[in-house]
DNA sequence: CCTCCATCCTGTGGGC
DNA sequence: TGCCCACAGGATGGAG
């Protein structure tokens, strides 16, 4: 669920809540939310008492500094979000990680799907279990040599951009949004990908993905996406190729179109993308 | 290393 | 109204 966007908005009204804050009463209540753990009590007795000196994002990864040598990692995988709440208050059902912190604040995650999940590596774990690209927003490498990786590449270019190890941080919703914006067909090869088609596409993630951040990200439905203040992104109505089937392009007028690629939903329009 | 595919889950919305 | 099915913003590990 959440790309880029989304856990940029998410890290943003997370951090004032636990920046400067000392974790206390730390709670996994879920096994799976820990499962990148041999032992799940690692999160907790990691954890508790420490102070988050800063909250980062790498991709879709949200990164707690803290005052230890470990790092705080959650993602939201497809349907985590977070919650601050007072103790005491209603709990919303899927709440699989809470953490009280030393204002009184208690940081909930919630997760139907147990798809996110929420860890506290060492630096030697933090390399070796997140194997990430640049940050496609704050760290995104100039073209020719974004143009080298996918040289070489048969797998179609819808499938290289949610490859978090290329860049890091775009997923099936701004893949296809920065597909159409730089006119390229999600089924063309890597290998097949011309120099100035990865520039268009290079100059097109930026700006989609600050205006993505700029709505508060993309709910899909009321169900959807929310931000630990409980908003839903406003992105959706900007979108000129996701679930957009059958919809006039926004450009041209011609239909749009709903294609599988690696088993993901793929939209694009057929007279706009070559 | 690369590519493809199944898998982990719960919830929703559409069709009948 | 209920039932069944397809589908959903992601990442990983194994097979070939």
């Amino acid at each position: 669920m959440p790309e880029l966007p989304e856990v940029e908005t998410t890290r943003r009204l997370l951090a004032p809540a636990v920046e400067g804050r000392t974790m206390l009463e730390v709670e996994v209540r879920h096994p799976r939310t820990a499962r990148r753990h041999l032992n799940p009590n690692d999160v907790v007795d990691r954890l508790t008492g420490r102070l988050v000196l800063r909250l980062d994002r790498l991709g879709k990864f949200i990164l707690g500094e803290l005052d230890s040598d470990l790092t705080w990692v959650v993602h939201l995988g497809m349907s985590g979000r977070f919650d601050i709440a007072r103790p005491g208050e209603a709990e919303e059902k899927h709440t699989h990680f809470v953490a009280r912190t030393d204002a009184g604040a208690e940081v909930r995650f919630i997760d139907p799907r147990t798809f996110g999940f929420v860890a506290v590596f060492t630096p030697a774990e933090l390399a070796s279990e997140l194997r990430l690209g640049r940050d496609a927003l704050v760290d995104l490498p100039r073209s020719p040599q974004l143009h080298a990786r996918l040289s070489g590449r048969k797998a179609p270019i819808k499938s290289l951009l949610l490859d978090q190890r290329l860049v890091a941080g775009l997923g099936n919703i701004y893949a296809d949004e920065v597909l159409f914006r730089a006119g390229v067909r999600p089924t063309r090869l890597g290998a097949e990908v011309s120099p100035a088609e990865v520039a268009k596409l290079r100059r097109a993630i930026g700006p989609i993905l600050k205006a993505g951040i700029a709505a508060g990200g993309t709910s899909l439905s009321t169900f959807g996406y929310r931000s630990p203040e409980g908003r839903t992104g406003e992105y959706r109505g900007r979108l000129h190729a996701y679930g957009r089937e059958g919809e006039p392009c926004h450009r041209c007028g011609t239909p749009i179109e709903r294609i599988v690629i690696g088993g993901r939903s793929s939209f694009y329009c057929p007279e706009c993308q070559t």
